[in-house]
DNA sequence: GAATGTGAAAATATTCACAGCG
DNA sequence: CGCTGTGAATATTTTCACATTC
């Protein structure tokens, strides 16, 4: 019986995100290494947190280096380290759904291409759209889904139309044999078995934000009233 | 000493949204009571689950009512519950700076409206867009985002510039007075003590895609060796 | 019977704290 | 020294399981 692969931990798995992000900078740079307790500070994170989650890592990939004592971590094997766990060494080709606003935006930006995502094609349901070039690509018909998904081997959809066409678009992804779905409608889609969808929401986002900040004025009311 | 005010749990604050979003439907189409494993089975949650979220819901509320046994949780209710610990029965006006296809994506949207958010002023760095109507607002420059929010009372900007912007604008918001930032900027923005922020990454979510995919897909063959 | 509400148990995640390296 | 790597201790979160209510 081979060693259980253990699964990375959810929490590990967010902040690895943001590490990465937040060496980029320092390489362009050229910042040879940084600590566990600089990098921790940034973020919010105790540093016996980076060092653990950097020890994840090392783990998964089951190479035995990492930071050194006494210096800290190199910048440069820690990217390479975590694009490997998450997967951003890969390349990862996606299609768009819906060339409205969000997905006009996510053309524009393109910031995640070094992350190994690309957008390889769009699509849009409105007919009157077919043809039309944005970003450099023309407009399909989501008719054309099953075909470009399959023929490219496209793991990814990401899901930029208006509620009301979200789950149909959503099945017509999963049928064409997707991977996964980067959801930014406002609502939860049901998927076939074996398909990951992650939910980019700005209500949940917004109340999330109020939540928090209820919370501290009850700190500072409850603080005011102790003094 | 009075009983220690006990925090809600971050995943609870997390899933109540979701909650919160489930049972619209339910209640326009009039649906009065579900139940924990109904509600739990939508969102892939334990039923076990769904009661304590709400349990916690209730006591924080100090009312001792909320579900029924033998029979589930009044819809009704528990969307004013759930709206009242979250804060989402409150007003709670925006500025939105930026208004580049996010922007307009979130002026067009507005479907936060039913949860107390609005966007009350909209800015742009940009003095070429000043004054340019959006979504029946005018833009003004940044410049006037002190006194708005001031006047106004607003706790929550958005922020949806360029990355090469939002530090100087998180700043701007900063002194002005504003309580929480939901952040659109790929980058983590530095904040006054006090200012909670909300980041909005679709760099991150989709690098948490790739990861689910890509465990997925180890489990598999996993599988398939094993079998 | 069908469901809630909740302590107690289990599983996860975080922090502590320190041996050991460079 | 400063910093990593990591077991052990803590804290948090989830699940179990069952008495209780409708």
């Amino acid at each position: 019986m081979p060693p259980t692969v253990r699964r990375i931990p959810r929490p590990t798995a967010q902040r690895l995100s943001l590490y990465l992000r937040e060496i980029q900078p320092l390489i362009a740079q050229g910042q040879p290494t940084i600590s566990s307790r600089e990098l921790g500070e940034k973020l919010g994170v105790s540093s016996a947190q980076v060092r653990k989650d950097l020890a994840w890592v090392v783990q998964s990939r089951q190479t035995g280096e990492s930071g050194r004592s006494g210096v800290g971590y190199n910048c440069f094997k820690m990217n390479d380290s975590i694009r490997h766990v998450i997967g951003a060494n890969r390349r990862w080709p996606t299609v768009l759904v819906g060339v409205g606003n969000i997905g006009r935006a996510l053309l524009a930006y393109g910031g995640f291409a070094q992350d190994g995502f690309s957008i390889a094609a769009i699509f849009d349901a409105n007919p009157r759209m077919e043809g039309k070039r944005v970003g450099g690509l023309a407009i399909q018909p989501t008719s054309a889904l099953r075909k470009v998904i399959r023929t490219n081997r496209i793991s990814i959809g990401i899901l930029a139309v208006p509620r009301s066409a979200a789950q149909v678009v959503a099945t017509q992804l999963c049928d064409a044999g997707i991977r996964g779905i980067l959801n930014f409608a406002p609502m939860r889609i049901a998927v076939t078995e074996g398909v990951s969808v992650t939910n980019v929401d700005v209500s949940v986002a917004l109340e999330q934000l109020s939540m928090d900040i209820s919370i501290r004025d009850q700190l500072r009311l409850s603080a005011e009233g102790a003094a």
